[in-house]
DNA sequence: TAAATATACATAAGATTCTTAGGTAAAACC
DNA sequence: GGTTTTACCTAAGAATCTTATGTATATTTA
């Protein structure tokens, strides 16, 4: 992801993020859309991103259809009602940990 | 930490800089201090604590000294130079981190 | 006053998530 | 024709965490 550990634990967020906001996405557009998005600081690495869709999937978060586009097969991925909760669930966690982690950082002065 | 995946790879960077703040704190501290900052949504486990302290003072971040108070052994770390630079850098990829994250999660609109 | 909780340290087994390294295959570029 | 890009995949090992357990003292509560 970007040889720095916080990274750790947030690519299903950033993959249910990317899939609410597209509609469907198949995987390798998902590394390539992070690269653009983040002006390449961010790389998803596939040995990460093929397991983790795999088990997005197996947990009924989301659902795909296989297509042929120019002899090569793309997988597309889209969430289901299920995987949409999830999406607003893990978005909502990840605003109460950045609220977390700025408020051990970045204390408020007390007066 | 916190149930959530979110938090992993985030306690270095929170003990890095309670230490900036504090000067100089014991293991139990820290604990105590993140659970009242963060209004006791943070939850650091010992287990991973204890051993988060070790590395860091075996990778030249950290310094220790044992004090008795009260008939119980505490151990106060703070930062070497070595750690104060280290501690700079973490803030720095942690302020990056979260830039990414607003990016890919709350994309700017373009017109 | 006895039991429970809080303080204070520690380690080990197992879970989870990642990186690294490898593999297959077709299209596009040089 | 060889390299890069596109597109999928898995397995071994690393890193970080949780859970469980252990030791020991002090304080609070029933």
């Amino acid at each position: 992801m970007s040889h720095n550990q916080l990274y750790r634990g947030s690519l299903t967020t950033i993959i249910l993020r990317l899939l609410e906001q597209e509609g469907k996405m198949y995987g390798y557009e998902i590394t390539q859309k992070v690269k653009e998005i983040t002006g390449g600081r961010m790389d998803i690495k596939e040995g990460a991103l093929y397991p983790s869709l795999h088990k997005l999937q197996a947990e009924g978060h989301l659902t795909v259809e296989a297509e042929k586009v120019e002899n090569r097969i793309r997988k597309y991925y889209s969430l289901t009602p299920q995987g949409k909760k999830q999406t607003l669930a893990m978005l909502s966690e990840l605003r109460e940990y950045m609220e977390n982690m700025q408020a051990i950082t970045n204390p408020k002065l007390v007066f």
